[in-house]
RNA sequence: GCCUCUAUAGCUCAAUGGAUAGAGCAAACCCGUCCUAAGGGUGAGAUGAGGGUUCGACUCCCCCUAGAGGCACCA
């Protein structure tokens, strides 16, 4: 990256280690592509005589402040060779910054490098070798999928396209509830309401969840209910009878047929599948051996460990009526999880209720396994809350994840007239950025009118802004624009791949042509608004790290906004095709680099939506 | 009671310890239909309260208030 240029330099001049430099990416253009705080720092840690930073250059300990340290340290810097061929202007700034404002040949370099890397332009290879295991989605069977559920694939998959995205091995994973209580209450629901079968998925659901209603309610409110749903749960676990295990299996399959429509509908696909079922018996074993082992002790009745002893709080494992708890289970779960894969990380993506319940379960699962400490990671996505009254499936009062996908698509038709695929691809959009776009660990206050927008800041917002460069592009009548590859482009097949700048950089001769334009070597010629676009492309690899590193798509999203913002206002400032107000003999290189640009904007706002798992469409 | 998280504009959300705290929605005004009006511009509007650390605090620490979640046989 460009940045590391600035950065050895900075480090050469001062002696001192990379990872003491810090360069900012300032909100405000006037300071610069880059800018350094490194002379407020070492100055203050100079005067407190606490610096860890040794400094080789007598002349700089001698500073008089901290505007007087940068001004020397600018002079210095001025005089690096490999610094000035990135960087055009070096100043002091406010109380003791140093912007640093990269040469114009760099920021035409960049642009070339957009458009020819294409669909890998951001991708690194900084996790390169390693293997990561996403476990996301979690839905229980016999449970109604909800907006919770919804947010959390959104968010599952997005993070694992873009570790992808850094030259990780992800493997994606979803844990299913299809044993325990839970299933208990439905099944007696349904042997209370009546066994009927509604014939199609979706109604199967309803019906379902109609079922797990009974059940919750008849739970807490009949003593009688109560037991018998105990009964059921007991033995559902043993497979002890015969015609209860076919209406569970029945059952089962209805909610896993359901679960599948709705994930690809998302465009997710779980390489691995683990159920609750599966690794429940493993799990109570290692318990079991644990507890010979004195890592979990009995205590009235029940299996427990100890986590009081670590500074957490105690849980049962398994429970005084010997059945094993969902912390048993993840016991057999992680050594599935290990043996199958032997992934350098586990991520979790679960809601923050399970925030100890995991510290506990990661600290018992290190007793058990120490060769997988710190190998487990809970990513906590907040809740999605309803504005009005609050969500619990155990009442019924909940909003589906489908229905919303559905009552989106809806708006979008009557409101936009828009066709049926291309409505289908803007309400995912729409539903997914609107929960990619808050941090993870925001809750979103749930209401479809204000959360789930179609313009400003949200997904048919970059999704438009996508369908104008293509727009742009088309309508550009090249004789190397191929039909092939009109074809690759705009037309059928997996327009998620496929590469939306392949007319530009299919055509050398324009490129070309584009790089002689005055404009690329002198850019301070350029209309302000095609500068902004441009410095904005430097920075797309060094979000894209971010977003890995702090696993947070929303930088992605803050970052794409911007860059489509940038682009409609240079778009609606400045004719492409045809500009009056350039002189005729600029003419044509005007255009092509403003075609660049296009071209630019169109392929990093593709590849960003693509690392958010949004499709853009080719027109809206 | 103990533990964790959250508190930013009327609403919903941004802001890697940095420079003038950014957007969208809603409301006001304007541009615009010759490349897609799902667009662009202008003005108005905010860090819950009080301390502290720092050259500098929405950000870190303490305390208070409010909300959410968790704390033994649910998942």
């Amino acid at each position: 990256m460009i940045k590391d240029g600035i950065i050895k330099a900075l480090e050469k001049v001062m002696g001192i280690k990379e990872q003491e430099i810090h360069l900012e990416t300032p909100e405000n253009e006037e300071f610069g592509d880059y800018s350094s705080n490194i002379a407020l720092q070492l100055f203050a840690e100079i005067k407190n005589e606490k610096s860890k930073v040794k400094i080789t250059n007598q002349n700089l300990k001698d500073s008089k402040s901290p505007r007087n340290l940068a001004q020397k340290l600018t002079e210095e810097l001025k005089k690096d060779k490999g610094l000035s061929e990135i960087v055009e202007q070096i100043e002091v700034a406010g109380p003791g910054f140093i912007n640093f404002r990269l040469a114009g040949t760099v920021l035409v370099s960049m642009l070339k490098e957009v458009i020819e890397r294409a669909d890998k332009f951001g991708e690194s290879e900084i996790l390169k070798g390693s293997k990561i295991v996403v476990e996301f989605a979690h839905p229980n069977t016999h449970k109604q999928f909800h907006i919770g559920h919804l947010r959390n694939i959104c968010t599952g998959e997005a993070i694992c396209r873009i570790l992808a995205a850094n030259g990780t091995k992800v493997v994606r994973v979803n844990y299913q509830g299809d044993v325990g209580l839970h299933i208990a209450k439905a099944i007696y629901g349904i042997q209370k309401i009546g066994f009927e079968d509604p014939g199609d998925v979706k109604g199967r659901m309803a019906y379902l969840g109609k079922a797990y209603v009974e059940g919750s309610q008849d739970y807490e409110e009949d003593e009688d209910a109560k037991e018998k749903i105990a009964n059921i749960n007991k033995k559902l676990y043993e497979k002890s009878d015969p015609e209860l295990l076919e209406l569970y299996e029945a059952t089962r399959k209805w909610s896993l047929d359901y679960f599948e429509t709705i994930y690809k509908r998302v465009y997710v696909k779980f390489d691995r599948l683990y159920f609750e079922s599966e690794v429940f018996k493993l799990g109570k074993e290692r318990v079991l051996e644990g507890l010979e082992k004195g890592i979990f002790e009995r205590s009235e009745g029940a299996v427990i460990f100890p986590g009081k002893k670590f500074g957490l709080h105690d849980r049962v494992f398994i429970t005084s009526e010997d059945v094993p708890t969902y912390e048993a289970k993840d016991m057999g779960l992680a050594e599935l999880q290990f043996a199958e894969y032997n992934p350098d990380f586990v991520l979790h993506v679960v809601g923050p209720e399970q925030t100890e319940y995991f510290r506990v379960v990661f600290k018992a699962l290190e007793a058990l396994k120490p060769e997988i400490k710190n190998k487990e990671i809970h990513i906590v996505y907040g809740w999605v809350r309803l504005k009005e009254g609050k969500m619990a499936s155990r009442t019924g009062n909940v909003v589906l994840g489908e229905w919303l996908l559905d009552e989106v698509k809806e708006e979008i038709i009557k409101t936009y007239k828009s066709e049926e695929n291309v409505a289908e691809k803007v309400a995912i959009a729409a539903v997914k950025y609107s929960f990619l776009k808050v941090g993870l660990s925001q809750e979103i206050a749930f209401d479809i009118k204000e959360s789930i927008s179609l313009e400003g800041n949200s997904g048919p917002y970059l999704q438009y802004t996508v369908a104008r460069t293509n727009s742009v592009l088309r309508k550009v009548k090249y004789n190397s624009y191929s039909r092939s590859q009109e074809n690759a482009a705009f037309q059928g097949g997996d327009e998620l791949s496929s590469d939306m700048s392949s007319s530009f950089r299919g055509n050398p001769a324009l490129l070309a042509r584009g790089g002689r334009h005055k404009n690329y070597n002198n850019y301070k010629d350029l209309k302000p608004e095609e500068l902004s676009l441009l410095r904005t492309f430097i920075h797309y690899p060094e979000v894209v790290e971010e977003a890995t590193k702090n696993y947070a798509p929303n930088l992605l999203c803050n970052y794409l906004y911007d860059v489509a913002q940038k682009f409609n206002l240079f778009y609606q400032k400045h004719g492409i095709l045809k500009d009056e107000s350039v002189r005729v003999e600029e003419q044509e290189s005007v255009r092509d680099f403003r075609l660049a640009l296009t071209a630019a904007t169109g392929q990093i706002l593709k590849n960003g939506l693509y690392l958010l798992g949004i499709q853009a469409p080719k027109s809206m």
